[in-house]
This record gives C-alpha cells, structure tokens and sequence, in this order.
DNA sequence: AAGTGGCGGTACGAATAACGCACTTAACCG
DNA sequence: CGGTTAAGTGCGTTATTCGTACCGCCACTT
C-alpha cells in the first residue's frame, strides 16, 4: 500500500473514541474505499460512517484532488463506449538495466497507460494508446526502438477489444476543475 | 455510441428558446461528458450550463444510473493504489476456433479484465484479476489449460505494477447505490 | 375526436449538504 | 519550552439536493 504518509503518530485518535476510526492514511483509504462505490456520497455520510467531521472529508478529498491521486468521474457504460484500441508491447529489458528503471521512464509518456512487469517471456508488458497512426510510429522509434535499456521489443498491434474492465484510457486529460 | 433513445420529437424544445440546448439523446450525453470531467459537478450548474431544471438533471442521472449505463465513481492514482497483481496471459488460439469466440467464453468470466485480440505472437492478450492465489490456479486450470479452443498458453504473473490508467479493476460489481 | 394514462419536464418549499472561517490540538524544531 | 505549521473541529451561511405536486405532450383506447 503507498497510502503512506509522514504522520503515523495518530494512535492517540484512533483510541479517541469508541467506534474505532481510520487512522492516518487509512482514513484517505477508507474515504477512497466509499467513493469508489459512490462518488457522489456525501461527505457528510462519509464523516458520519467513518466517525470524523465533515471538513476532514472534505479536506482530504480536496487535498488528495488536488494531489491528483484521486478523481471522481462519470463512467458510461462500457459496452456503450468505444475506445480505440492500442498497441500491446512485450519488452525485454537489457543487461545492465532494471525494469523498474526503464518504467521509470515510460512511466511519464502519456501515450503509455499501463505497465506491468512480469515473468516470463517479458520483462514488462505495456499498453500504448495514441489517436494518431503517426504518433504512434513516431513514439514506438523514439522511446522503444532506440532505447538503449531494451534488449528486444515485441509489438503486437492491438486488432479489437473485447472486454476492458477499466477503460477510462484518457480522460485525465483534463485535471482542473470547477 | 449507443445513445439512441426512442423520443426523436423534440425539436420543438430546441427552437423553443435561443441559447439551444441539447434535445432527446444529446441531453444525457451532454449531461455525461460534463460528468465525466467532474463527477461531483452540481446538478444545479449542470443544468444552468444546459438550459434545462435542475430536476431533469437529476431525473436524467437517476435514470441513467438505474439502467446502468452511467456510473459516478472515484478513481484513485494507481501511483498511490496497490492493487494484487495480476496474471498476464498470452494466448494462441487452436485451428478451428477463431479469437471471437474464445474472447466471447472469457468475457462473462469475473477474474478476466482484459482482453484484446493482438497480432503477433499471440492471438489474445488476456489479463486475469484475482484476489486469492488458489481461486487465480483453479480458474487458470478449468478455463485455461484444459480448454480444446486453445493451442498455447503462456503465463505471465504480474509482478508490479508500474502504471494503469484505467484501474476500476473490480468496481462494477456492486451496481446498486445508495 | 374526446377521454385517459403514462412519461418527462418544471416549480417550489423543506431538508441537507457544502463552504468559509475561526478556533483548538498535536507534532515538529530549533 | 515557546513558536510554527499542519490537520481536525464547530458552526453560521450559502447553495444544492430532495420530495412532491403540477403541467404538457404523446399515444392509445373506445
């Protein structure tokens, strides 16, 4: 869990009050946790389940907003929803480098939505989506083909989606709000 | 997109006034592109952005959430969020089967949260979710490795996950609210 | 063609929730 | 040991949501 935070000194809270309550990072997890459900939920509800104030709900939730480390979106429904598909990347990362290094680096391409590193016949596994048949080449020489941290690539062009429980691929976009 | 609806008779309102606003269809869709930016927006603002009450707003919303077309959810970094790791699956469809049928068999199965038909050395890209290992073995055993519409199967666990843009890996499950 | 039922939109008062701000507490740091 | 900072809380004000009744439109009935 990276809900890590500085403070863990709060175990003095945590006996405060009967109904034990969240401490810590655990509070931003268990506020994370509700809205995952609903993201409309008051924050009022919120404070009530998870015995805090309402401002404390709404504190963190703006600090973790403006953090980025959390967004509340709409969803439509994904079976009505088309996205384009991508391109799937199996990467063997060359000696002398580690795969957490090279997803370092990958980390910060927004065309790169996900990367996970694995066993077997990759090191990594990454998912590149991009609007523009040009982008794509382009990027795929620049950040892959010339990479000197790569031992080989495999690109396997994405042909059709058929389940993607995730989505969401690239309304981040847009961060500011309100 | 499938936002038909049945009601196409609604020109009348859109002439109705000047600034137009969005008729039959286009009004939920506008109502859920401003909902995906923020999910939280208020359904009062929404409604004076789109000349419309705020009543229908919420009717509209209400209805969409019970049909199940939209859902408002919080995403939170996956940066900051651990998620078990998953199981990459490559696999290589058998002669006689095509990667349609195999996708439409795997669709309907909870653990699979990704699949997408590739070229190259696969046919299909599969990504697993499971929360315990023994559940994540048995099901690779009956859907997998003994399934006739398979040539080949290769395993890739998921050691770390590096990015994910999309998340919501599970989220679905729990489609009522409130 | 009038009657009627249903659906969707609107209006408006009551109940709730969110906001802003001042105040308290606790940790951290010379 | 005070000063400083960051987080939590309480509360009055503002804004939003909710409940509900009403209206208009369309379709279907007889």
């Amino acid at each position: 869990m990276a809900w890590r935070r500085e403070r863990q000194t709060e175990a003095s809270l945590d006996t405060a009050r009967d109904g034990r309550r969240p401490t810590g990072d655990d509070l931003d997890y268990a506020i994370v946790k509700l809205l995952e459900v609903d993201g409309r939920k008051a924050f009022s509800e919120i404070a009530h389940e998870l015995n805090v104030s309402e401002g404390t709900i709404r504190n963190r939730v703006g600090r973790m907003k403006e953090a980025g480390v959390l967004r509340i979106v709409a969803i439509a429904d994904p079976a009505a929803t088309e996205y384009q598909t991508s391109v799937m990347l199996g990467l063997k990362v060359a000696q002398g480098h580690t795969p957490q290094q090279v997803a370092a680096r990958l980390e910060k391409e927004a065309f790169v939505v996900y990367i996970l590193w694995v066993a077997g016949r990759f090191d990594l596994v990454v998912e590149v989506v991009c609007d523009q048949q040009e982008h794509l080449l382009e990027f795929l020489e620049a950040e892959f083909h010339s990479a000197e941290d790569l031992a080989a690539i495999e690109v396997m062009p994405g042909l059709r989606n058929f389940k993607n429980q995730f989505l969401l691929k690239r309304i981040w976009a847009t961060p500011k709000e309100t």
